[in-house]
RNA sequence: GUUCCAGUAGCUCAGUUGGAUAGAGCAACGGCCUUCUAAGCCGUGGGUCGGGGGUUCGAAUCCCUCCUGGGACACCA
């Protein structure tokens, strides 16, 4: 479509033949119009009024008396100073279904990455606790983010920066040692060692010798004592594991693991660096970097010597810039942390070459409130993300149950609706909006949800079944696609066509949100296909053969995308 | 106090590099299953795009200002 758009615009350029009025300046002003009644290109002539003196309405009269335009263009009308292009369909519907049929699977996918190497990180809870909903809308953005450049041919790498250093390690450590006996560890670990936190928070608050006896714990585990570095990992080994019953579900994996204890030996560097350059300050007592633009100072060292999360973090830029020579470089992270990134990213022009900071990205999405104010593990005022998966499974068994009771592989289906539902609730709506966690509105399976998309992707798969249509036996060049005229075919059409596009765009900007609703757009104007225009009882079996192909491109397009998203297309429900 | 983000239909949200009568879903109401899965489709009602100024041929979109909600702002991450 780009190059049609290019090709207008050369078009309008040479009918105008003005030194005034430059090709770039109309190729920007061409539009696609919000309603489908006014073509599927325009031009406003208003800004080329004050240029020519003459009204923008003559000028539009103008330009479609003398434009000469390719076949692919089969009109062109004037309305309100607009002019409007309109294509020939025909032209569209064949290029658009046969290059999905020549590409199959491969459809969306490009290689205008190839050889750029990008780091998403994301996820990266902090070990021993639970995995809450803030975790998952972390998790289910990067995993998108990661994919949508996959597809595109970037070598990306994932990163799960792990909380799993700090002198709450040093804590837990004590409170672990204290109350271990009084818990069946091996169920439920996260639990058990997340109430265990708590207990011993609460006593340390209370009693000042446990808090000394923490900090003296995690003094020895940065010191490489064997003893407590065994439980460290074994802390770590169990959260681990949980996290990666999680990660399977929602299809992530990461290539690195390396959370913020990796860092423990790394940060000396940074701090050298940031002396040799000058722009170390000692301020009450800390170690600071100051910024500017109305930026607090990023605190480097704290006023009794010891590293904070900022050191970590520039630690890891100078790694990550070393190990793995990004372009850019992604950070996942809830809005709460705008301040911090931006801080950090200002201090990395000090430690790392310009293209390097410049890659730095910080993707922050809104937080999830409940209704009873923020999600605090502390106060218990918090959403475990397996009690939320477990609710969408049960609400979707109950479902399929209810309109199938002989339904087969009930509980794979369930939870590949459940789950669904859910990943694609905090998918769709704008990464940086705060949802208000509402329970019902979670779980819908009607709509603009997950399951809808999963239905219209079910029913497509039906017809194909149905039609006995093969993919691997139809000759390209046997195919009548011309027959495909209905305006609901060739909605469906333009739209399949834009996948490739929306997919550049959801990364570009960062939001894996533009897919999610473009698959509900698919699954609407399919569903509008599918109530008008029969697929399987017709007479005519080139149309039957036409339509299944379009149906076949759109399955193609529901599932490649709902792949990258991390939803599984169920082939019944 | 400083700063960032948000405010669009009863509810949840699209639309914001300025363009044509502001769009969906949910909820409400009314239609469509003896024909391809009704988790669907069609229709009706519902709007001072937070308020007020300004720029422009044209503003939900840009600028100013005010109001409301949320976040961050020194040794937590």
């Amino acid at each position: 479509m780009e190059e049609i758009k290019e090709m207008i615009a050369t078009c309008i350029y040479n009918t105008l033949n003005n030194e005034e009025i430059k090709l770039e300046d109309i190729k920007s002003k061409i539009e696609v119009p919000k309603d489908k009644q006014n073509g599927d290109f325009a031009y406003p002539c208003f800004n080329l009024a004050k240029v020519l003196k003459k009204s923008p309405i003559n000028i539009a009269n103008d330009i479609k008396d003398k434009i000469k335009l390719d076949e692919k263009i089969e009109k062109v009308e004037v309305v309100n100073g607009f002019l409007n292009f309109y294509l020939n369909d025909s032209n569209v519907v064949n290029k658009v279904l046969k290059n999905i049929l020549v590409k199959k699977e491969e459809y969306g996918k490009t290689d205008i990455g190839k050889g750029i190497n990008i780091i998403v990180e994301y996820s990266s809870p902090n070990i021993a606790k639970p995995f809450h909903l803030g975790h998952f809308r972390n998790t289910v953005i990067g995993k998108a983010l990661y994919d949508l450049y996959k597809v595109q041919g970037y070598n990306v790498t994932s990163i799960n920066h792990l909380g799993d250093w700090g002198r709450q390690f040093g804590l837990l450590i004590e409170g672990y040692r204290r109350f271990k006996d009084e818990y069946d560890i091996n169920n439920n670990a996260l639990e058990v060692l997340s109430d265990i936190y708590t207990r011993i928070n609460k006593l340390a608050k209370e009693d000042e010798s446990i808090m000394d006896i923490a900090r003296n714990n995690f003094k020895k585990l940065e010191q490489g004592d064997k003893e407590l570095l065994k439980m460290w990992q074994y802390f770590r080994d169990v959260s681990l594991k949980e996290y990666d019953r999680i990660y399977k579900i929602l299809d992530c994996k990461f290539d690195s693991y390396n959370g913020e204890a990796f860092y423990n030996d790394k940060m000396q560097e940074v701090i050298d660096i940031l002396n040799e350059k000058g722009v170390l300050k000692d301020s009450q007592g800390a170690k600071v970097v100051e910024i500017g633009n109305n930026m607090p100072p990023c605190i480097v060292l704290k006023s009794n010597g010891s590293t904070i999360y900022a050191t970590r973090d520039l630690a890891a830029i100078l790694y990550r810039a070393r190990t793995y020579d990004f372009t850019k470089c992604i950070y996942v992270t809830a809005t709460e942390q705008i301040l911090h990134f931006k801080q950090i990213f200002e201090v990395a022009k000090y430690l790392v070459d310009e293209k390097y900071q410049k890659g730095l990205v910080h993707v922050a999405y809104g937080m999830i409130r409940l209704k009873t104010g923020k999600m605090s593990t502390r106060d218990g005022n918090v959403i475990y993300i397996n009690d939320l998966i477990n609710e969408a499974i049960e609400k979707s068994k109950n479902i399929i149950l209810s309109k199938n009771p002989n339904s087969e592989n009930v509980d794979k289906l369930s939870k590949q609706i459940g789950v669904g539902a859910l990943i694609f609730n905090y998918l769709k709506s704008g990464e940086n909006k705060d949802i208000i966690f509402d329970l019902d509105e979670t779980l819908r399976f009607d709509g603009e949800t997950g399951p809808y998309i999963q239905y219209t992707y079910v029913r497509t798969k039906s017809l194909l079944e149905k039609a006995k249509f093969n993919i691997e036996n139809i000759d390209v060049n046997d195919l009548k696609l011309d027959m495909l005229t209905q305006v609901q075919e060739v909605q469906l059409i333009k739209e399949l066509e834009k996948f490739t596009n929306v997919i550049k765009k959801a990364s570009d900007e960062y939001k894996p949100s533009i897919l999610a609703r473009y698959l509900i757009d698919i699954a609407t104007l399919f569903s509008k296909f599918y109530n008008e225009c029969s697929v399987i009882n017709l007479e005519s079996d080139e149309l039957k053969k036409a339509r299944c192909t379009l149906v076949y491109a759109t399955s193609i397009v529901i599932k490649n995308g709902l792949k990258i998203l991390g939803i599984e297309c169920p082939d019944k429900m």
